[in-house]
DNA sequence: CACTTAGATTAAGTCAATATTAAGAATATA
DNA sequence: TATATTCTTAATATTGACTTAATCTAAGTG
């Protein structure tokens, strides 16, 4: 894992890059802003660990600025305080997450290895199960290199089911998914667009488990 | 994500879930213990935002219940005051985190994530026993690697036993488990189920005190 | 030992959950 | 507006689980 650190207190710096070594991380330093733009520019990062109080200005510019170039490089923030204006800002900002000093160098350690998980799952806007691509930008599905097209309910479902998986997933929560908050209970419109999706995937694509829910199938079974 | 809401204010409620709705966060409401009891039972969420001042009962009476039941689910309370007692009694009882009214919703937001974030670094509730997995969340029951299906009623029976090793069960514990509060003292259903669960698991998986009920057999049994 | 009773075993009947189908209503598209 | 697609409804079919009830077995008891 590559580490940009963005910040201007050395002590902290030494703290932070010692730790992260002996763990195994690479880390790169900078200590300002500008420092930051450059490096960016020249480097690949996994991680951005971003101080908000900089020499020349606030962190929270500079997070803004990368977000404009549609850059979406995890940025771990660190703050002093511990108060809402702080997070709200920085979480317009584009944050993903937060650490409020004094920390935890094994909970920082924590937060990287959690915001590395998410960022590989976020990096390809493909889900993939078994055989199964599904784009999530084109709501195109794929078998076996087949074009599967999908209604926008099987879209919805498929998703859910995709980004659930192992998972059990209620009738109503389901229907919130088609429907968001709703009150009928007695359509079994549901029911039909699951019984179209196994159509296209093969019976065994979902699980039904009585009383409970659905389940998307194991990944053997797209094929 | 899947968020279970307990708040008797609809205006809250509608707020709340209005504003989750629009960053793609399923939401189901309920009003009332009772009613987060009932929806528990069939649907799993990731996290639950939990009302403290409900009609039927204090919220902290359902959290501690939850966790009675060995539910590790990721719980968010809503106070109205900010007082050091209620955060002490709302610890106590296993909440995760606080929220105090009146809040921002972006920093509900941000607990969510939060709160998620460390849910996904636990592991997952699973029962063991010999060679016997049960996972709670998904009603899956592994034998040596091989995946038994259970019924409801077994569902409900095997999870009481493991959860009570070397407890002898009377049958009329186990009817309450099965029916809640009944008074029918005829039925042998429940026997049926256990010779069900023998067929299973091995006959010796479920132990018969005479006259007194039963009990989960040794661990060696599960093999 | 033979009687009683708790529990085990089986099979049948009933019921509730889910699947399937087809048609009509709604919505999107040309 | 016409046409195609998707969604919902509703009727029917199927599946599997639960209960019942009859019979069987074995443990205690006098």
């Amino acid at each position: 894992m590559f580490v940009l650190l963005v910040e201007d207190d050395d002590i902290i710096a030494d703290a932070i890059s010692t730790f992260l070594a002996n763990e195994g991380i690479a880390l790169e330093h900078v200590r300002s802003i500008s420092g930051a733009k450059n490096i960016i520019a020249a480097s690949q990062f996994d991680i951005a660990i971003l101080d908000l109080n900089l020499p020349d200005g606030n962190g929270l510019n500079w997070l803004t600025w990368l977000r404009k170039q549609q850059n979406a490089l995890p940025v771990l923030v660190l703050t002093a305080s511990n108060t809402i204006d702080d997070k709200v800002a920085g979480l317009k900002s584009g944050a993903d997450d937060y650490l409020v000093k004094p920390f935890d160098l094994r909970e920082l350690l924590a937060r990287l290895y959690s915001l590395q998980r998410r960022a590989n799952d976020r990096l390809t806007n493909i889900l993939s199960h078994g055989q199964l691509n599904y784009d999530l930008e084109q709501h195109k599905a794929q078998l076996n290199g087949e074009h599967i097209s999908l209604s926008r309910s099987e879209d919805l479902l498929l998703k859910t089911l995709l980004n659930n998986p192992q998972r059990i997933l209620s009738e109503n929560q389901l229907k919130n998914v088609l429907y968001g908050t709703y009150d009928d209970v007695s359509s079994n419109a549901l029911n039909v667009h699951i019984f179209n999706l196994r159509k296209k995937f093969g019976s065994k694509a979902i699980e039904t488990i009585r009383n409970f829910g659905f389940r998307l199938g194991p990944a053997e079974q797209f094929k």
